[in-house]
DNA sequence: TACTAGACTTGGAAAAATATTC
DNA sequence: GAATATTTTTCCAAGTCTAGTA
């Protein structure tokens, strides 16, 4: 690299750092001061007081960053065939840390160093995140069973447990956050995985038989005299009725995002004579932006609860997280905020499925994603916008204008065949019959349909994420019992990840309804 | 009861793999 | 058959919630 114009060595771990910083040029972060000012320090420490280098704005990364560009384009060039032999000796030498006796292990990885990339304006974006050891790594393995050899020599791991009240089989303290800790678990498709996504299920679907009453028990507190109580039920009406989430409260040394229990007052506005305006950080600093027709007790009780607090106060300003959920407690065991996401993903999921469904394969698995879009959109899972999405749907709607001109000519081609006269687009040596125009024709007004309907999906779909859904919050129990019942082939919705990881659900019955009325219910009251 | 360490689920972006189009 | 679009997988950040402690 280059120092105040002129070229500089570097050691290389100074270099090393100076890498991850030069290769996200052309990102967002390299935009953001608070980015920049956390490299910047963390990197000073590095170099040391009496380093060349004293200013960062003198420092050009761009022979680092074109090296690596080079390094980019060469692996691009590779053959398939040197991708492929590469990629098969890389999973020959890690097959050893991908299984346990029992299962597929997770992420066996431990995460490289690298500049933290902290979602929304996270005020810790662009820390260094410092190499891990084995000094670092903590195993949890069985009592005789023998401990892995430290990979490093000359290294040794920090801690062996045999704790088996927990399903990690490894962590190590996140250096960004010390207080926090990245975990190795078992795969997704492990039974141990699969069964607790199982009660998770379950958990929700048991929710069917107590709604109604929940319901009503918070509505009948929307009047409640007690402040406390008055502000569970609004929170809880918000969390059954809008999904949002909990909302913990939030360190300082965070994004500034909330949920439900941490709104503050200039989240809500209050539209007569009877709309909330929400608009919001959520999770992962995905906004919240939403106008809901309420319950005018709610309505009058969200304008009692900010009334006289200035902006920045907390909304419900007598409750967290643990006092809703122990409140929660009391209608069923293991309620908690969470479970009314998953429940109403899940009722939303089969309530929009249709029962009667056009002939084809594809008719059907577009209502399969409808109903998904419609449970995406519930729980505000959301997508950017991909970077050549409009110059795609120009391209498209190009080529539905040129489909349109053709069907236009072949229309004014029939009728002059149908007159006897000769067509006046055709350039074929032998001129088409009224036949072969029809079917043309009909062709031509198919793929414009098709092409139209596209069209809208793509431009319906571009912010909404169907995935999150569809892993974690639709009980695969209501897809696999639909499928079934409709002749899907259950490949056609769930691929090869999802088919491993619900394999517990798949041999559900056709007739599987997730809200039955006594979907789940207590075997003992 | 409040606090927080700990363990697990949920989340979007980016990379990689695959399918489609020209 | 290369370029482009779409889908799948990987990565790791960021939530939720429990349980133990003071």
């Amino acid at each position: 690299m280059l120092y105040n114009g002129r070229p500089i060595d570097l050691t290389p771990e100074e270099e090393e750092i100076a890498t991850m910083f030069a290769v996200m040029k052309d990102t967002d972060y390299a935009t953001k001061p608070v980015f920049v000012k956390n490299f910047w320090e963390d990197w000073k420490k590095v170099l040391g007081p009496k380093h060349v280098i004293q200013k960062l704005e003198l420092c050009d990364f761009t022979p680092i960053f074109d090296w690596h560009a080079a390094e980019k384009e060469k692996k691009k060039q590779m053959s398939a065939e040197e991708k492929k032999q590469l990629k098969e000796e890389k999973a020959k030498a890690e097959e050893r840390y991908a299984w346990v006796l029992i299962d597929g292990v997770g992420n066996f990885r431990v995460e490289p160093p690298g500049l933290f990339r902290g979602r929304g304006e996270h005020p810790k974006m662009g820390k260094l995140k410092r190499r891990i050891f084995p000094e670092d790594i903590v195993l949890n393995i069985g009592k005789e069973a023998p401990v892995p050899e430290c990979p490093l020599p000359g290294h040794k791991w920090k801690e062996v447990r045999h704790d088996n009240t927990v399903t990690w089989l490894a962590f190590w303290n996140d250096p960004i956050n010390v207080k926090e800790f990245k975990y190795v678990f078992l795969h997704q498709s492990s039974s141990l995985k699969g069964k607790s996504d199982e009660e998770k299920y379950d958990k929700a679907r048991k929710l069917t038989s107590k709604i109604d009453s929940i319901r009503e028990s918070y509505t009948k507190d929307f009047k409640e005299k007690d402040v406390e109580a008055r502000q569970i039920a609004v929170a809880t009406y918000l969390i059954d009725r809008l999904a949002l989430r909990a909302g913990n409260e939030k360190d300082d040394d965070e994004a500034d995002t909330v949920g439900c229990c941490s709104l503050k007052v200039e989240h809500v506005s209050l539209s007569p004579p009877n709309s909330l305006e929400f608009d919001f950080l959520g999770k992962d600093s995905i906004r919240y932006q939403n106008s809901v027709v309420v319950n005018e007790e709610v309505y009058d009780a969200i304008h009692d609860f900010k009334k006289g607090k200035k902006e920045g106060v907390d909304l419900f300003d007598r409750l967290d997280t643990s006092k809703l959920n122990a409140h929660l407690k009391k209608y069923m065991q293991g309620l908690t905020a969470k479970v009314f996401r998953t429940y109403n993903a899940s009722y939303t999921l089969e309530t929009q499925l249709k029962e009667t469904l056009g002939a084809t394969l594809n008719e059907k698995t577009a209502e399969y994603s409808r109903a998904n879009k419609e449970v995406a959109i519930l729980c505000n899972h959301q997508r950017t916008v991909s970077k050549g999405h409009s110059a795609q749907m120009e391209r498209l709607e190009a080529k539905i204008a040129e489909l349109k001109t053709l069907r236009e000519e072949l229309a004014t081609d029939l009728g002059k065949v149908k007159k006897g006269k000769p067509p006046v687009h055709s350039t074929a040596k032998r001129p088409p019959t009224a036949e072969q125009l029809e079917k043309k024709l009909a062709q031509t007004d198919a793929r414009i349909a098709k092409m139209t309907l596209d069209l809208s999906v793509k431009e319906d779909l571009k912010t909404v994420a169907l995935g999150t859904s569809k892993i974690n919050y639709m009980d695969p129990r209501i897809t696999v019992a639909w499928c079934k019942r409709h002749e899907i082939p259950i490949e056609k919705v769930f691929n090869k990840s999802l088919l491993a990881k619900f394999a517990w659900a798949m041999n559900v019955e056709p007739n599987f309804r997730f809200c039955e009325a006594d979907g789940g219910a207590d075997e003992d009251p």
